[in-house]
DNA sequence: TGCATGATGTTCT
DNA sequence: GAACATCATGCAC
């Protein structure tokens, strides 16, 4: 697979569900002094701000959810259940709060390395599948927060990629939430084995 | 195949 | 004190 350049801040400043959708198909990248794991998204969901009940920023900022308020294309990475960490990208310009939560993806470079940070005999298309284990073979915790996205440079980045059909992109309510459960703002690769269950449906008609 | 359960820190009520 | 954007395991069917 051709490297694509680097999505630019611009991708970002828009709608979390806008962004979510066209994530699906794209690299992120996290490089370590171990080495680099690249994985390609097939699973995202859409988080907004104060209007979104099941989002962190629902009741506006606090130390943890600060970034979410913050600029744009950078990284919010939190600590969830006691023992997990989760990757989302801030989305919308600065002030207003939405981001991505990264759900599942293939690794596409890294494989070896990822195993490691899992578990030695983990089946390929089950390392990444669910935002912790995500985060996990991109060997990522609290210290990965609140940085960009955006530069080539950076040690954590996010590349365009191949985009997928319309008609293979799966929407569905979202996952592991108790408030506004009925947002359709969960974004899915059809027929991708990586995907979290519950699987998706495709939509009727 | 599918559900109940334990691990465990941060945040909010 | 309870809830939480989770995951792996163990046991029932």
């Amino acid at each position: 697979m051709r490297p694509g350049r680097v999505l630019p801040r611009s991708f970002y400043e828009r709608a979390p569900d806008v962004v979510a959708r066209e994530l699906l198909g794209c690299v992120v990248e996290a490089e370590s002094p171990e080495g680099v794991v690249a994985v390609r998204l097939v699973e995202t969901e859409a988080y907004a701000g104060p209007d979104d009940a099941a989002s962190h920023a629902w009741r506006g900022p606090t130390p943890r959810t600060a970034v979410m308020f913050g600029p744009p294309g950078r990284s919010y990475v939190y600590f969830s259940y006691g023992m997990h960490w989760a990757l989302n990208l801030v989305c919308e310009p600065q002030g207003r709060a939405a981001a991505v939560l990264l759900r599942a993806g293939q690794i596409v470079s890294g494989v070896d390395l990822a195993r490691t940070r899992r578990r030695p005999g983990a089946l390929e298309h089950r390392l990444a599948a669910g935002p912790a284990n995500l985060a996990a073979c991109l060997g990522l915790d609290g210290t990965w927060s609140d940085r960009p996205v955006t530069s080539a440079r950076g040690a954590l980045r996010v590349r365009a990629g191949e985009r997928p059909p319309t008609g293979d992109v799966l929407t569905a309510a979202r996952v592991g939430i108790s408030r506004a459960v009925d947002v359709p703002w969960r974004f899915a690769l059809a027929d991708d084995p990586r995907v979290s269950s519950p699987r998706p449906r495709r939509p009727p008609g």
